[in-house]
DNA sequence: TCAAAAGTGTTAACCATACACCCATGC
DNA sequence: GCATGGGTGTATGGTTAACACTTTTGA
């Protein structure tokens, strides 16, 4: 590598807020330390960036190897660069969020050996560095966002519940919502298709599958509409 | 300096999109390049972040250093991380975007002796690096957070009339308003003060002038008050 | 037959939009 | 006195919010 800039380089990584919905709780994903600093204590998923590597492909080849995860809704967060985050030298971190849906990773493969689990967001361990920091802002984010961007989705099964869905929405924006106003709004949006399927061996009447149109979404998307919930 | 840390380490740089608004035009602050690559090129004011710096600290800096500017609304926007978006090494730029008063820099003061120059956002220059992408991504931010936070006061005098307020909200969001609608919805947020205090030797009659109440703003945001357009 | 969640419409209050004329001032 | 932008109110249609009962199913 040659060194053109007469300025020291910090070090530079990114990290990944993940987060999964499993029909009651938001949960977040983390690792276990397996060095010091910090050694022991979960932080999120992450490491340095690459050379040749951008820094989106670098948070996905870092989730793929701690986690196992590869399908996912990823987008930058934002760039945490206090000096003294990192006790040892210099590490500025460029966070992403990512939303994935839980129930096709039940079982973390965890590639590298290091523990990984999932944490109810509500019930966290203390976290390595100033990962509750950018924990705190990945969550503002994401339910800021839910309410303006149909994300939620991404939280849950291809197949859902308009149940489930309220759910999630509730969880997220941390009120209740009234059962026919919800389905009224989000049906007239007009992104759910109903499916021919429905709930089995459940202990009340089976509720109806839906899907989420992202087809029709970035259809209407660029006629100027805008979701909102 | 000790590198505790086994990778090579990338560059990292802030870069700033200063906007200010005049009246009629959203504009841009551009400094000219001394030195390769891309000598002579219009750039985002910006350079590298400092070892004991934070990036907030960075980019305050290196304005102040390149442009005079020290007052402003600061806010950091994406991190822009392709491998070769510089020629010569890896870079990271962590950009930021801000608002300033326009009024307060007619005289952009150049300290380090390179140029620097307002240019209209609907007629910019070609921009040294992948400067035009940040741009781009700075005014979708700007266009976006204006609807609903009032970030549009940043950019106008402290006094100024609904008049002048209409217009920027008219240049920014791209679409003519209707005067009254306009004034009845943002006096009924309450954020405007009225002074006693009108436009003089204007050759019809003269506007009052107003000014934003920050304080009463972040009283209202506490108790879930949203400002919206 | 009971418990549990699914599904379904109407009304009233509120909010957003459309729209046109008189006023004050300097030239 | 004319050109320029400042300032003001109302009516209508559309949107949102509040609200309760019947259906289906398994235990």
């Amino acid at each position: 590598m040659s060194v053109t800039y007469k300025y020291p380089h910090p070090a530079v990584t990114v990290d990944a807020v993940v987060f999964g919905f499993d029909d009651a709780d938001l949960k977040l994903l983390l690792v276990q330390r397996l060095a010091q600093p910090f050694k022991g204590q979960w932080a999120l998923p992450g490491g340095f960036v690459q050379m040749h590597e951008s820094l989106d492909q670098g948070v996905r080849r870092e989730l793929a190897e701690e986690t196992g995860i590869d399908r996912l809704y990823l987008e930058q967060l934002y760039t945490f660069g206090e000096p003294e985050r990192d006790p040892r030298e210099r590490v500025i971190s460029v966070a992403y969020y990512a939303l994935v849906k839980l129930n096709a990773y039940h079982v973390v493969a965890a590639s590298d050996a290091s523990e990984v689990a999932w944490f109810a967001v509500a019930d966290l361990p203390k976290l390595a560095f100033d990962h509750e920091k950018i924990v705190e802002t990945a969550l503002r984010r994401v339910k800021a966002k839910i309410r303006y961007e149909p994300i939620g989705f991404e939280l849950l099964p291809e197949k859902f519940t308009l149940s489930d869905l309220q759910r999630l929405y509730e969880t997220l924006l941390e009120e209740p919502l009234d059962k026919r106003n919800f389905r009224k709004k989000i049906l007239a949006t007009d992104l759910l298709v109903p499916l021919d399927e429905y709930q089995q061996d459940v202990a009340h009447r089976a509720a109806q599958f839906y899907r989420f149109n992202r087809a029709r979404y970035e259809q209407l998307r660029e006629r100027g509409f805008n979701f909102e919930l």
